[in-house]
RNA sequence: GCGGCUGUAGCUCAAUAGGACAGAGCAUCGGACUUCUAAUCCGAGGGUUGUGGGUUCGAGUCCCGCCAGCCGCGCCA
């Protein structure tokens, strides 16, 4: 907020120059001052003048805003700003009375976020763990800043892999009632697939005992999608995350969007036949080979349908469609790319987000996960192990393009290795704050007495504070949820700090209790509001 | 072989679209509870940013080569 009044303030003063070119604000090292600027650096070659010379004059801008206590020129043409207390204080001020006006996210466009996508043939993993909750944090913040989001999950419920799965669970209903049926090769063996086969008993007894066709096929999938579904339901809800939608591969064929999709290729001389099998021109369009649409045996690829489902979003009104995958799918990025170039979409409207993969580590060891052998640890089990708020957090504090090392007994520790519990200790404490305050007779009342805080460490707080809508619209931009739990653990730093060194609740001194109260009230409500965001609690007691 | 991501302190990670002496946490060592929650705080040590070149006022960041790890290169999704 402070930082982009200093930059548009730089700005001007450069266009009253007649000059335009990219320099930034940022936040140096705390010996520097509060916030710095390149602007003299950067402006040398247009200026043709020294960098400290370039400096002064804008140093001289300034003199006079009561904004800043100082604004100083350091190295070889940096300036440096520092901020006074009085500016710090009024901050404080707007903040405690609408913290919302204060930040003043605009509207913005509607955006489709997609994730957790995933075949309904088997648990969620703990790779889906890390998409669901990026997905979920990044929806959440995306929202909060202005954004009109809507959550969707994608199931794959028309591919190769569910019918493969229903003949799994008919493999596992003949083997229940007596006949060694073989699970199909590359077939899925785990366990769920007895317990949907056993409820397939229960309803119909041995009705399909040795009989397949594709009637047959059509009822264990149905059993089969709705057992999964309501799996990944639990597992979603234990979580906490929430979808505003799901969306149904099948769908698109029911309405008729990939016929529609085909159509559209075909007038544009997009697709051709080879082999028995329709392909499409992607190498017209990206450094890629032609992909099958539809393959010979007349079914669809996932591409195709994926093709149909984002021609879908686009036509349903969306500005924006993100999507994210495990990095494994890299390779679809290109294909998907034509295929929008294609069908005339506007190239910034599908935006990709990849994750790298999790790794479960206990301790120093590798937790080994083969989905195959149907032996993985799914996500269900890793909740059910560390708890939601844990899970959350690790999955989301690291970047997205960083491989994720999932310590479990890091994630289970109640200690301060964990840094889960150092950012909700510090909203706990602060809690604790107000209840000893009534308990000693202080009245807490808002907005008062705040003109007594000048410290340092009260200063650096309330700029804390004040950073909080940057960094939410950096995790926008970026796209990785990491930012924000990376905020959150230096706010809670500060605050522990400064609660070591200072009295908050002192009855020999009620108004300074008063205005440190406050402080820490402004604390307690950005932690919340951040800790709301990644999807955790904010406890008023450990 | 081709392509993507990654390589930073003993470990896990940062580094704000090229900026100041590369920063945190954990671990290690040394301190702080008769005082609002010690799940906390303070201090110390710890680095040739995988490697070799290049671009420039300035490179962990950009370009080229090499090495290592993960992933992809299906009529799977």
């Amino acid at each position: 907020m402070i930082r982009r009044e200093i930059q548009s303030i730089l700005k001007s003063h450069l266009m009253e120059l007649g000059y335009e070119y990219d320099f930034v604000v940022e936040i140096p090292e705390e010996q520097f001052g509060d916030f710095s600027t390149n602007i003299a650096l950067a402006g040398a070659k247009y200026f043709k003048k020294p960098p400290r010379e370039i400096a002064k004059y804008f140093v001289e801008k300034f003199s006079d805003r009561p904004m800043f206590k100082e604004v100083t020129i350091a190295g070889p043409g940096f300036i440096n700003f520092k901020v006074s207390n009085e500016f710090y204080r009024d901050f404080l001020i707007k903040f405690m009375q609408d913290p919302r006006s204060i930040w003043n996210f605009k509207k913005r466009e509607n955006v489709l976020l997609e994730y957790g996508s995933a075949n309904p043939t088997g648990p969620l993993t703990i790779g889906h763990g890390r998409q669901v909750v990026i997905g979920d944090v990044l929806g959440n913040v995306l929202r909060y800043i202005g954004y009109d989001v809507t959550k969707e999950m994608y199931l794959n419920d028309a591919g190769r892999q569910i019918k493969l799965l229903a003949k799994s669970v008919w493999a596992r209903y003949n083997q229940i009632l007596g006949f060694d049926e073989p699970i199909p090769e590359d077939g899925y063996k785990g366990k769920y697939v007895i317990n949907i086969a056993k409820r397939v008993i229960s309803d119909h007894n041995d009705r399909y005992f040795k009989i397949w066709n594709e009637d047959v096929e059509r009822v264990f999938k149905e059993y089969a999608l709705v057992e999964i579904t309501n799996m990944f339901n639990s597992t979603l809800e234990k979580i906490g995350a929430q979808f505003d939608n799901v969306f149904k591969e099948s769908s698109l064929i029911e309405d008729g969007t990939i016929r529609e999709v085909l159509t559209i290729l075909e007038q544009k001389d997009l697709i051709y036949e080879q082999d028995g099998a329709i392909w499409f021109r992607t190498s017209r369009f990206v450094n890629d080979n032609d992909k099958v649409l539809i393959k010979n045996d007349g079914s669809y690829t996932y591409f195709l349908t994926d093709i149909a489902y984002h021609y879908r979003k686009y036509k349903r009104g969306f500005f924006t469609a993100i999507d994210i995958f495990g990095s494994d799918h890299h390779g679809h990025l290109p294909r998907m790319y034509a295929a929008m170039k294609a069908l005339g979409i506007p190239e910034d409207f599908l935006i990709f987000v990849l994750h790298q993969f999790v790794t479960l580590k206990r301790g120093n060891e590798v937790v080994k996960m083969s989905t195959r052998a149907g032996e993985f640890v799914t996500l269900d089990e890793l909740i059910d192990e560390v708890g939601s708020d844990a899970a959350r957090y690790f999955f989301a504090m690291v970047d997205v393009n960083t491989h994720l090392n999932f310590d479990l007994e890091l994630a289970k520790s109640k200690t301060d290795e964990n840094p889960v519990f150092y950012v909700q200790y510090a909203h706990a404490r602060i809690s604790s704050l107000f209840e000893n305050a009534q308990a000693k007779g202080i009245n807490f009342t808002l907005l008062d007495s705040i003109e007594l805080l000048e410290s340092e460490s009260e200063m650096r707080l309330i700029k804390l504070i004040s950073l909080f809508d940057e960094i939410l619209e950096k995790v926008a931009e970026r796209l990785s949820p990491h930012y924000l739990t990376d905020y959150l653990e230096k706010v809670a730093s500060a605050f522990h700090k400064y609660y070591a060194e200072n009295k908050i609740v002192d009855v020999e001194n009620v108004p300074l209790s008063n205005a440190r109260l406050n402080l820490a009230y402004a604390v307690k409500s950005v932690l919340s509001e951040g800790l709301t965001l990644v999807g955790i609690n904010a406890p008023q007691r450990m």
